[in-house]
DNA sequence: CATTCATATGAACAGACGTTCAGGAATAGA
DNA sequence: TCTATTCCTGAACGTCTGTTCATATGAATG
C-alpha cells in the first residue's frame, strides 16, 4: 500500500472535488467520483473531510475569500472613481475566467442552504465597495446622480450576467473593457465628453 | 377510485413538475415528488410522459416559446429604437418574474445537454432582434457607433444578469425602468441630451 | 522488536432514484 | 349487459447514493 502524506491526500481531494463538482454540479458529482479521480478510497474522503457538505463548502469558501482579498488590495490606493469601477469589473471578470468552475457549481445548484451565509457575507462585502466608489464618483462629479443603493444593486446585476454569460457559454468571452464601457457609458451616443476626462482613460463612445 | 381525464392530468403533472422542478432543480425533483404533487401515481406519469427528461423539456419548450412569441409582437409596430431596447428589456424582466421558476431550473442543472438545442435557437433569436433594434438606433442616430455583435453580446449579458439576480435572490427585485436606463445611459454623467430628445421617453441622468 | 498512531481500504447498509408492469377501474359503444 | 379502450395504481427491479466500519498498512517512537 502506498501511503501518502495526510496534507497531499487531502490537496489532492481538493482538486478532484473542485474538478467533479464543476462538471456534474453539487448534487451530479458523486462521492465515488471524486474519491476515483482523487486516486484514493471512498472512505478515505472521509477521513479529511466530514461529509460532502463540508468538502463543497470548503471549496467555496477558499474561493471567496481569494477574490475578495484580491479586490480589496487593488482597490486600495485607487483614487478616481471611474478607475476603480474598471479595475472592480475586470478583476472580478477574470477571476470568473480563473476560476469558471466553481462559479457553475454555485449556481446550478440550489436547496443547499449550506452555502447561503458565505455567499451572503460575499456579496454584501463587494456591495459596500461599490457603493463607496459611486460615492465618491457622484461627490467628483464623475457619476452622474442616482440612488446609489439602487445602482449597485444593478451594477451587481449586470456583473454577473457577465459572469455567468461567460461562463455558461464558453464563446461568450467579452472582454472587460466592452463590460466597463456599457456600465459607464451605457448606449446612447453622447454629444460631450466624460465630465471628468483627464482622468479617464477610456474612448468615449461618440 | 376517481378517474380524470386524460388531458386534466396532463396539465396538472405539468403544474406540478414546474412547481418542484423549480424548488428542488432537475436532479433534486423526483418522479415521485412530482407524482404525489399532481395527485397520481408514479406509474401515472409514464402514461403521459416518455420519461423525466421529456417531462422537463416539455415544460421549457412551452415557456421559450411563449416568450420568443410575446416579444415578436411587442416589437412589431415599434420603430423608435429606444423604445425598442426599453421594451425588450422590459418584457424579459416582467416575464422572468412572472415565471421565476423555470429559469432557475435551467440555470442549476447541467451536464443536461437535453436543452442546450433549445436555448441556443432561443438566444439566437433573441441576438437578431437586438442586433436589427441596434442597427436601426446607429443607423438613426440614437444610439453611438458600435460593434454590433458584440455590444448585443454584452446587452444579452446584463439582461441575463439582471434576471438571474431578481430570481436567485427575491429581494433583488430592481424596476425594468432603473435597467433600461443603465444600459441606455450608463453611470457617468452626460452633460448632453440624449441626441434624440423627442423620441425618448425617459429622464437623462443629468 | 513491540507499540502506537494517523492514514487508508472497500464491502456493507439503508435509502432514494428512474422506470416497468401486471392488474384494476372507469368510460364508451355495441 | 358485454367488450374495448383508456387511464390509472403501486409493488417491484436494478442501480446509484452518502456514509460507516472492521480491518489493514506503514512509519515513528520507545
Amino acid at each position: 500500500m502506498n501511503r501518502r502524506s495526510g496534507i497531499d491526500s487531502k490537496s489532492n481531494i481538493l482538486n478532484a472535488a473542485l474538478k467533479i463538482f464543476s462538471e456534474y454540479g453539487y448534487r451530479g458529482a458523486s462521492m465515488r467520483m471524486i474519491a476515483h479521480n482523487a486516486k484514493i478510497s471512498v472512505g478515505g474522503l472521509y477521513i479529511h473531510f466530514k461529509n460532502k457538505e463540508e468538502l463543497c463548502l470548503t471549496l467555496m469558501k477558499k474561493r471567496l475569500g481569494d477574490l475578495s482579498q484580491e479586490l480589496k488590495k487593488a482597490l486600495e490606493g485607487v483614487k478616481n472613481p471611474v478607475e476603480a469601477i474598471t479595475l472592480f469589473i475586470t478583476i472580478n471578470l477574470e477571476y470568473a475566467k480563473r476560476h469558471k468552475e466553481l462559479i457553475l457549481t454555485q449556481s446550478k445548484e440550489r436547496g443547499f442552504t449550506f452555502g447561503l451565509g458565505l455567499k451572503r457575507s460575499f456579496f454584501k462585502k463587494q456591495r459596500t465597495l461599490i457603493e463607496e466608489i459611486l460615492k465618491k464618483g457622484i461627490d467628483s462629479g464623475d457619476f452622474s446622480e442616482c440612488d446609489v443603493k439602487e445602482t449597485t444593486k444593478i451594477i451587481m446585476g449586470t456583473l454577473r450576467g457577465f459572469v455567468l454569460s461567460m461562463v455558461v457559454d464558453a464563446y461568450n468571452l467579452f472582454t472587460p473593457e466592452e463590460c466597463s464601457k456599457l456600465i459607464l457609458y451605457g448606449l446612447l451616443r453622447r454629444n460631450d465628453k466624460p465630465a471628468n476626462e483627464k482622468t479617464n482613460e477610456f474612448k468615449g463612445r461618440s
